[in-house]
RNA sequence: GGCUCCAUAGUUCAAGGGAUAGAACGGAAGUUUCCUAAACUUUAAAUCCAGGUUCGAGUCCUGGUGGGGCUACCA
């Protein structure tokens, strides 16, 4: 790599000019910015501090003596306390060549052999797919991808919460006001069932201000609603294996599966691996069993178990209730050592909403209190929440932006746009309906990615998402465009692809392959931030870059044809890094749009 | 109350302790006999407040103000 080469010539000329090495925590090259003449800058100011020297002298001396000692270095200047280098063109060159054979550029090998395990996605099955749902399937998809690309082996598992009082609340409301199958009901069967669930949410609401309205407590109405105690008795009977409850809960968690399946498929996520809470809810009692015996855990006078965390600036934490029963935490201590056993790989990454932050500091504390050393592979990507204008989403108040429906509307806008500028009339409708697709979901992704994970985003209905500027569709126009110039390239019959000829590259020609040049470190970082932002953020810029020189430059009817052929390089390389790209956040990109 | 995260143009987002804080949308003004105008060019517009550390702070520290989240024998 260019980086370490660059490095080792600074310790060295470093060396010879103050005979003692750099501190090379200080040591880093970052792209020259276009507003100073050079490729690559590294920063004078720390070293001088050291050796209580000018910064700008500095510079000099080491400038002059690694342009002595490296062929690949030419040239430098100073401009303050920063060392402007530049480098041969050759090697440029030679850097095109490479990438053109280059399948898969972008992709490395630096983590070959180890494995990590990503959890996303994880819903819960008595209601649809919202938009918060969304901002975690394409993170967990794309950050499952970003780790491929850098060499990992990936298993994407999903752990589907399938059971529950909640769960039981749709099965009793579809028993007394429904029975109709997604079929009979013309609804998509998650849609169904999450209808249900608001009809025995709104009844028990009913219930229980009738209740109040009697003379209870609002807290004794919500424990004796009637609806409430059949919901809580549908759950023992559930837990006790009663068949027919078992039934019907079997079958109405087949309709949501079915109805789920269609909305990853839309959305291109997809999972190597499914665990299902009805599966792994009891494991975790022996972990709690352990820890009481080793002293780590404690019972209370009524049976309940519990973690003592206050040494550790945390509360008490119950991991079983007083009738033995397990909380979410047993079974997320026992999902985690299944994970640990099954997989035993080198992180275990949990794709969950920044709400449970708590919740991942408390598993892993209790899991190396344990003893379990391998807590500390666990890393929760704690991303933020998705809020509308007016706050958080809210069901009551029917402000939940549905999976599907967003997507059927951004489908839709992509038909209505592509119409309007008249670019759909020569394609076959099948071609056209999966240019939409494309078109559409690139919006809607391009949009949830390019923020950083960690924060929480704004998503306004009303003005919905945007397909100029800043978005997927602008980088998916940008590679239609490239690829129709490659086209008319290749049905010219011009050979662009046989060794350009070294010559001095103009600036717009320098901008777009140092660009393309810091791909590959992209995709290491995004890897190690696990932010699919930092690749969003990127090809924007590189597909910005490109439509200024598209704009201010002749490719096909440059008449040098050295220049014309290494400006169609360029072309290809930006295509494919652009494509590469767009494919670690999920976003395609078209040959014509 | 306790713990925790956040605060950047009118709006939505960028900025590994480094050069003059970048974009996009929206506003204003332009570009098409020319490789796809879903594009390009020009322009106005911002670091919540007060201290501190540093050669250098949007970034680190302390305090304040404002907002989000958590604080269940729910998940």
């Amino acid at each position: 790599m260019l980086q370490t080469i660059l490095v080792e010539a600074f310790t060295d000329a470093f060396q010879k000019s103050y005979n003692r090495n750099p501190d090379l925590q200080y040591v880093n090259f970052q792209k020259t910015r276009p507003e100073f003449e050079g490729d690559f800058t590294i920063v004078i100011f720390p070293f001088s501090k050291d050796l209580k020297m000018n910064p700008e002298v500095m510079g000099q001396v080491i400038g002059e003596k690694m342009v002595l000692n490296h062929p690949l270095i030419v040239g430098f200047n100073v401009v303050k306390g920063f060392l402007n280098l530049h480098i041969n063109q050759t090697y440029w060159f030679q850097f095109i060549e490479q990438v053109i054979e280059k399948e898969d550029f972008g992709s490395n090998q630096l983590n070959i052999g180890k494995h990590i395990v990503v959890e996303y996605s994880s819903p819960n099955t008595n209601k649809p797919l919202h938009l918060g749902h969304i901002r975690n399937n394409l993170l967990g998809w794309s950050v499952a991808e970003i780790l491929k690309a850098n060499g990992y082996q990936v298993t994407k598992v999903n752990l589907v919460n399938d059971r529950g009082i909640h769960i039981c609340k749709s099965m009793l409301a579809w028993q007394k006001w429904s029975n109709q199958s997604p079929q009979e009901a013309g609804l998509k069967g998650d849609k169904l069932v999450g209808e249900m669930y608001v009809r025995f949410d709104k009844a028990l609401k009913e219930q229980t201000a009738a209740l109040v309205a009697e003379g209870e407590s609002p807290e004794q109405a919500a424990k004796n609603a009637p609806l409430m105690l059949e919901a809580q008795q549908m759950l023992r009977l559930w837990e006790g294996g009663d068949e027919e409850t078992i039934a019907l809960w079997k079958k109405m968690n087949d309709w949501v599966y079915d109805g789920f399946d269609i909305t990853y498929r839309r959305l291109g996520v997809d999972f190597d691996q499914f665990f299902y809470e009805s599966d792994t809810y009891l494991l975790g009692k022996s972990i709690v069993m352990e820890g009481l015996s080793k002293g780590v855990l404690f019972h209370k006078e009524d049976k309940s178990i519990w973690c003592d965390l206050t040494a550790d600036g945390l509360d008490e934490k119950l991991l079983l209730r007083s009738d033995g029963t397990s909380v979410y935490m047993t079974q997320d201590l026992g999902t985690a050592e299944q994970r640990h056993n099954i997989y035993n790989p080198e992180k275990m990454i949990y794709v969950v909403g920044n709400e449970q932050n708590y919740h991942f500091d408390v598993l892993k504390l209790i899991l190396k209190k344990l003893g379990r050393d391998w807590a500390n592979d666990i890393e929760h990507l704690s991303y933020g929440m998705v809020e509308l204008p007016q706050g958080k989403m809210k069901s009551r108040e029917g402000t939940v932006v549905d999976a599907d429906d967003l997507m059927d509307e951004m489908i839709q806008t992509a038909r209505q746009k592509t119409e309007e500028l008249g670019k759909a009339s020569q394609l076959s409708e099948q071609a056209a309906d999966e240019l939409y697709h494309q078109i559409g979901l690139g919006a809607l992704k391009y949009f949830m990615l390019k923020v950083d994970p960690k924060k929480t985003m704004l998503f306004n209905p009303a003005e919905s998402i945007d397909f100029n500027g800043n978005t997927g569709p602008f980088i998916q126009y940008t590679h239609a465009r490239i690829r129709s110039i490659i086209r008319k390239a290749e049905e010219s019959d011009i050979d662009f692809l046989s060794k350009t000829q070294v010559f001095e590259l103009n600036q717009h020609e320098k901008h777009l392959l140092k660009l393309i040049h810091h791909y590959p470190s992209v995709v290491v970082q995004a890897g190690e931030q696990l932010s699919p932002a930092l690749i969003a953020n990127f090809i924007f810029e590189l597909a910005k870059e490109f439509n200024h020189f598209y704009q201010t430059i002749n490719i096909l009817k440059e008449n040098n044809l050295h220049n014309r052929s290494l400006r169609i390089k360029l072309c290809l390389l930006v295509a494919k890094t652009l494509k590469h790209a767009g494919g670690l956040i999920g976003v395609g990109m078209p040959e014509k749009m």
